[in-house]
Order: structure tokens, then C-alpha cells, then sequence
DNA sequence: GGCGTTTTTGCAACCGATTGCATAAATTAC
DNA sequence: GTAATTTATGCAATCGGTTGCAAAAACGCC
């Protein structure tokens, strides 16, 4: 019913009989206002549930204070950064809301590099998370030469600056190996990702490590690569018993194609982790929920994401790159 | 290198030797401007790569070309919120994109309701699209207290106008349990979300039409409700092999529910599908990958997401409350 | 060529904040 | 009691667009 009144601070100025700055230092908590008069206009604005315009306050501030995740467009299949996407957000949302930041959500299509300048140029964002998995270096060139804020989740190229937070992938290939090893497996197999993925070579290296310092051989024949949807997977998968029937182990890049390998494995007769062990990837929901539930390497997705948006804030505020990498644990389920 | 020095409209104005005024009419393709200007200045700022700043035209226009897609923040416990949350918000984000329309999103906290204020008397957002799927109606009450624009995932209430889009529950109720009758299931069990949930009831309503149809019975003994969580599933799939032994098929309300119910099935030492069939609700990407595959409900999605995002967008710009229910189908696949 | 239209363009106010600088009020110093 | 400070407030410009209204230019017609 009652139409607000009180929608600006020059309304607010009016009833308390000031003068429009005085307000927005107040509000601001400048030291420049008398302490009588701030809790004035304080209780004022929070007697009228005064909330400030932001387009004006962005205008006049020349930021946004919003920060865009961008992420690949949905396409039909299934992939990682799907449901790992989501779990991170959530991190991601909780850093930017205690800094007070609004988090803006662009899908944009893996080949174009134009959604750079239409949200940056604009003032629609300060700054962007990029979680793009495929195509991520387009992306990160397309921003360098925009000389735009950014962050991304994975590991920076060597010789470029910007901010960076990733999984520490080499630790975690070594878990999950060792974990094998210990269990007694002989002839354990690796399937990763896309090979070019310095996450996935980390990784691998990782894998070799343990094994070398177990004694063991590094067998080309145990060592296959997917694109981490669960297709590839299975696929990877069939090709490895193929090669390499006495293969009593594996340890797979992400936990949705560990689950398609499961299905690919008890398809040629096998028990998981019986006849063959299967490690995963990432530790998202779903992997507590499989069948068996999966043995993966987790990810403290949430701190992930808080640190994504600190860190880029941080950059934001005072210019300092950070690249830093998270821990992984070893999460022991009934797969391994 | 080279700093940007055309960023504004003014600066465009001097290149082509008009004023403000004429830029921003020619830029808005307004029909008062004579064609040979306009192409002139568009050429100009296409070749300058110029942007247009989004909060001074906001702050012109009273209008943010944003909207907010609210969801609760996550816990640490996988709820159906949260996969579903993400299929939908790629047909949301779509369909707003292609309105040019942002997406914001904010992860509220259950009890709170300022966040409403918070977006939409800032300014920042001109809508929400509200996800929350606990507490529904006090964010509904909190906005329609605001009046402010929203439109939500679900059925509204009775009396209240506001939009909506929302699955067809009833026949999907239907669809399942139809499906179990021609299988020749006799003794056909149901476990729902809250029964408070009007979708819930629905769902309910079209399993008890399809078995009256066949001239069957409704056996109370033989229904049972979660509240959408995985365990909750599996602990209702308990109860019903408890009290109904005979029991040799479900329907289930969420795809996360009939796989935890499926995992408690064979806990129990049955089989899925040939003792206990299970259809499962939503089509999740999951469902095609669960142990076995899960027959199930198909919601449209990606459709749903754009009716979300069309239907609030018409209504911010002519008033017109819409309340759809998008179709949905059964996918049959191993477990039922 | 002059006058009435119609089409184009520009002026200037406005959207709602922030902020540098000037000024008024209150304190302190002597 | 007055000058010198210190502290608190206000004025007015600014951020970068949009838009109502007035004015100029182009056009049609006799």
C-alpha cells in the first residue's frame, strides 16, 4: 500500500535536515561526521529501511562490486565440470557475500571470447572466476589482453601472471597410488584426462612417483587417457583390459568417469574392488552414492571456492597475485 | 598498451562531430535519428570496440536487466535442490541471455527474508526466480510483501497471483505407476517428498487415479514419505519392506531417492528390477548412470529454465501473471 | 520563393549516489 | 577576548547515460 517515501538519500537528508553528503559519509561511516549525527541519520535510514541505489552508487564509485563465474555453456553430456561447477559456487558465493560482492553467472560458448569485453567494458564486473574446463587458455589470453582481473581454477602457465587456486594434483595422484600399493594391487592402471592438461600430468606424475618409490616399473600399457566425460570413461576403460588383462587396479582422473569404468569393468565380468580396485577423482556427492561407493581423492571443494573469491578480491584491492593450491586427502570408501 | 580513450558516448559524440543525445538514440536504434547518422555512428563505435556502461544507463533507465535466481545456501548434505538447481539454471541463464538479461544468483539462508530488500530496493536486480525448495512460502510472502516481481519452480498457492511454472505432477504420478501396472506389478509402493508439498500431493493424486483405473485398491501400507534427501529415501524404502513384504515395485519421487531406495533394496538382499521395480522422478543426468539405469520421469528442463526466464521477463514488462506446467514423459530404463 | 510540414538534431535536466574544496562551528591557545 | 586550530557540514561538480522539448534543417507544394 503505502508507496516508499523514502527512496534516496536526499530524502533521508530532508528528514533529518542535513545535507545529502552528510548522509552518504554517514552512511559510509566517514570520520569526517560527528558521532551525534551519524546515529542519527542511522537510525533514520533504518527506521525508513532505507537501502541505497546501487546502479548509482556503482556509477559514481566506478565498480561493480560483482564478480562473474564463467563457466562453459550446457551441453547435452555430462561432464566434470558440471557438477563440480556447482559445488564450487556455492563456495564461491559465500566468499563474495562476506565481502560484500554479487556473483553474476555467464555460460558462454567455448569458441567465442567477446562476453569478456561485454561484461568488463561495461562495468557490469569487476572481475571473473574462470572454470571454463575445455578451452581454457582462449579464454585466459582473451582476458590478458583485455588487461581484465581474474582468477582461474587450475594451474597458471608457466610464464604468465595471474591469479590461480588448484588442487594440489601431484599429492593427489600419489594418494591414491599408494593407497593401491599398500592394498597389495600389482598392476595398477591409470586413466586421466585430456593428456595436455598440466592437472593431468600432475597427476600422473604423482602416480609414477609412488610407484617408483615402491620399486616398481612405469608400464606405458597401464596408462590411458579420456576427456573426462563418463563415455570416455567406460571407453578408456575397455581399452586398458584389453591391453592389459591382468590389470588388478586403477586410478581414475574424476570421479564420474571412475563410475562409468565400474560399469565398464563388472560389464567384462569383474567385481569392483575384488578382481580389480578403482580409485576416483574429486569426491563429488555422488561418489558416496555409487556402486560400490567410491574410494577418491577429495578436493575441499567449499575452501576452493571461498578461496577463489578472496583471492581475486584481494587482487582487485591491492594488485597481488596469488597462486596457490589446496590440499587433498584420501577419502577410503568400498571401491579401493 | 594503448589505453581505451573512446569509453563513453560523449566520446563517440565528438568523433562524429554530433552530440550525446544523438549517439545514445542512434546506439538504441531510436527512429528519430536519420539513417546516414545512424550508420556512421555505429560504424565508429564498432570500430572502437565501443561498450556502453551498464550502471549510468541503469541508473538512467530505473532498470537493472537483471534477475536473481535464489536457492538456499548448500549444506553439507546433498539434497535434490542442488543437481536440479544447476540443469535448470543453464535453461534459465539461456533464456535470459537471449532477452539480454543478466543472472545473479543468491544463496539465502532458510529463516532469512531481508535479502529481498536487499536486491530489489537496491536496485540491483528487477526479479527473482526463486529455487528455494524448503520454506518456499515465507520468501513468497516476503516478496509479494515487497511487491516485488518473482516467479517460482513449483505450484502456487490458491490465492495468490503470481507466476509460476511447474512439472505436470499428476500426470507424471501416472505415467509411473501406469507403467508398473503393464509390467504386471501387483503390489505397486510410493514413497514421496514432504506430504505437505503440494507437488507431492499431485504426484500422489496420479498414482492413486492410474491404480483406481485398474481397478485396484489404494493401500495405505504401501505409502510412505521423505523429504527428498537420499537417506531419507532409503529410510522410507525400509519402512515400506517392513510393513508390506509383498511389496514388488515404487514409485519414487526424486531420481536421488529411488537410488538411495535401490541401494537399501538390495541391502536387503533384492533384486532391481526383477523383485523390486523402481521408477525414480526428474531424469537427473544421474539417472542414466545409476546401478541399474533408472526408469524415470522426465521433467524438460532446459524448457522449464527458459519458461522461467521468458515468463518473468514478460511479466516485468506487461504485467501478465502466467502459471504453466510443462509436460513431462516417461524414460524407461533398466530398473523398471 | 515563401510557408507549412516533417524529419533530424541539440540543449539541458535528470537518475542517485560520491567527493574535493570551501565554509561554518566548536575548541584550544595565549 | 581574539586568533589559530580543529572538527563538522554543505556546495557543487562528477560519474555516463536517457529523454522531453525546443530549434534547426530538409522537404513538399503552390
Amino acid at each position: 500500500m503505502t508507496k516508499k517515501s523514502v527512496r534516496t538519500i536526499a530524502d533521508i537528508a530532508r528528514l533529518a535536515g542535513v545535507s545529502k553528503s552528510t548522509v552518504s559519509r554517514a552512511l559510509n561511516d566517514s570520520p569526517l561526521i560527528g558521532e551525534e549525527t551519524k546515529a542519527k541519520i542511522r537510525s533514520l535510514a533504518r527506521e525508513h529501511n532505507f537501502q541505497i541505489n546501487a546502479p548509482a552508487r556503482r556509477l559514481s564509485m566506478q565498480q561493480s562490486r560483482t564478480i562473474a563465474f564463467v563457466t562453459h555453456a550446457y551441453h547435452k553430456d555430462f561432464s566434470v565440470a558440471d557438477l563440480f561447477g556447482l559445488e564450487i559456487m556455492g563456495g564461491i558465493s559465500s566468499g563474495l557475500a562476506s565481502r560484500e560482492y554479487d556473483l553474476l553467472v555467464i555460460h558462454v560458448d567455448p569458441n567465442d571470447t567477446k562476453w569478456a569485453r561485454q561484461y568488463y567494458d561495461t562495468g557490469r564486473v569487476d572481475g571473473f572466476i574462470l572454470m571454463t574446463s575445455t578451452r581454457k587458455q582462449i579464454h585466459v589470453k582473451a582476458l590478458l589482453e583485455l588487461d581484465a582481473p581474474f582468477i582461474i581454477w587450475g594451474v597458471p602457465q608457466p610464464k604468465q601472471k595471474y591469479c590461480s587456486v588448484t588442487g594440489d594434483n601431484i599429492t593427489g595422484g600419489r594418494l591414491a597410488t599408494e593407497h593401491l600399493i599398500r592394498s597389495g594391487k600389482q598392476r595398477i592402471g591409470f586413466i586421466g584426462g585430456p593428456s595436455f592438461e598440466i592437472e593431468v600430468q600432475h597427476r600422473l606424475a604423482g602416480y609414477e612417483e609412488a610407484l617408483n618409490e615402491a620399486g616398481r616399473e612405469i608400464d606405458h600399457a597401464l596408462i590411458e587417457h579420456g576427456d573426462f566425460s563418463n563415455t570416455s570413461g567406460a571407453e578408456a576403460m575397455s581399452r586398458l583390459l584389453q591391453k592389459s588383462p591382468d590389470l588388478d587396479a586403477v586410478f581414475v582422473n574424476s570421479d564420474l568417469m571412475a563410475i562409468a569404468a565400474m560399469d565398464a569393468i563388472r560389464e567384462e565380468g569383474h567385481q569392483v574392488p575384488e578382481d580389480i580396485a578403482v580409485v576416483g577423482y574429486d569426491d563429488l556427492s555422488i561418489a558416496a552414492h555409487s556402486n560400490p561407493p567410491l574410494t577418491t581423492i577429495r578436493q575441499n571443494i567449499p575452501l576452493a571456492g571461498k578461496l577463489l573469491a578472496q583471492n581475486l578480491i584481494e587482487y582487485l584491492q591491492t594488485g597481488m597475485v596469488t597462486n596457490v593450491s589446496i590440499p587433498v586427502e584420501l577419502i577410503v570408501r568400498k571401491s579401493a
